[in-house]
DNA sequence: TCACGACTTGATAAAGTGTGCAACTGTTCA
DNA sequence: TGAACAGTTGCACACTTTATCAAGTCGTGA
């Protein structure tokens, strides 16, 4: 192969590596959306949107249709569903780590 | 929560978005390594190793412990490693599709 | 105690990303 | 036909990340 699969590990990551494309995810992991519809649900201005969704497009993660006026997002990669439950589980893990860290290191009131 | 959790996610999945992070995760999920051992391995500068073990520090995925006259790191999540085949698996999904794609293309010979 | 190997830290230039505004394309419907 | 959405693209500016070089810390063994 000619990129290393790490590296084409670390872009995929990377690709994931922004909250707006994140919600993107989570909110295409439920079902389609038309791009107007995920606008109502993030904050953030449109040709933003745009552009996150240009990324993610261009990994493959998503794919879009033109419907009459509208165009419709939808995961192409059904899998990516389970990285985010995985993602959450280890956060939850570590969050919950240093939450215990921080109560013994101040058993009365947290910093 | 004072961080949205998708911002949680997304700053995690940016730690795992370097080359060498990805390899560093992916040796010391096979056995526990000293930094001149993980050198060996990587071709990178000692400084820059460092600066990228800092990060997976920072982020608790890797803990650090100074054995004599080394440092020893061992991860600290063990779930990394099933996100990490996770994540292979959707990568070689995805290239497989392109693949498929290119050849659908050009039917005798791939550009 | 001093030199050396093993690491880390600091500083900085170069490269990569994200944001918001303005302009542009494509559709619908009055 | 043209006003009004729905989206995308092009830019310029601010910010972040990365690579590299130099300097510094910490043990160990002669």
């Amino acid at each position: 192969m000619s990129v290393p699969l790490y590296q084409a590990k670390a872009e995929f990551f990377k690709t994931l590596g922004h909250p707006a494309r994140i919600r993107i995810l989570e909110l295409l992991s439920e079902r389609d959306h038309a791009v107007h519809e995920l606008l109502d649900r993030i904050d953030i201005e449109p040709s933003s949107l745009s552009q996150q969704l240009a990324v993610l497009r261009r990994t493959s993660l998503v794919t879009s249709t033109r419907v009459g006026g509208e165009v419709v997002y939808s995961v192409s990669v059904p899998e990516v569903r389970d990285l985010l439950l995985a993602a959450r589980r280890i956060l939850s893990g570590i969050i919950a780590a240093q939450g215990e860290l921080e109560s013994e290191l101040s058993p009365t009131a947290g910093s």
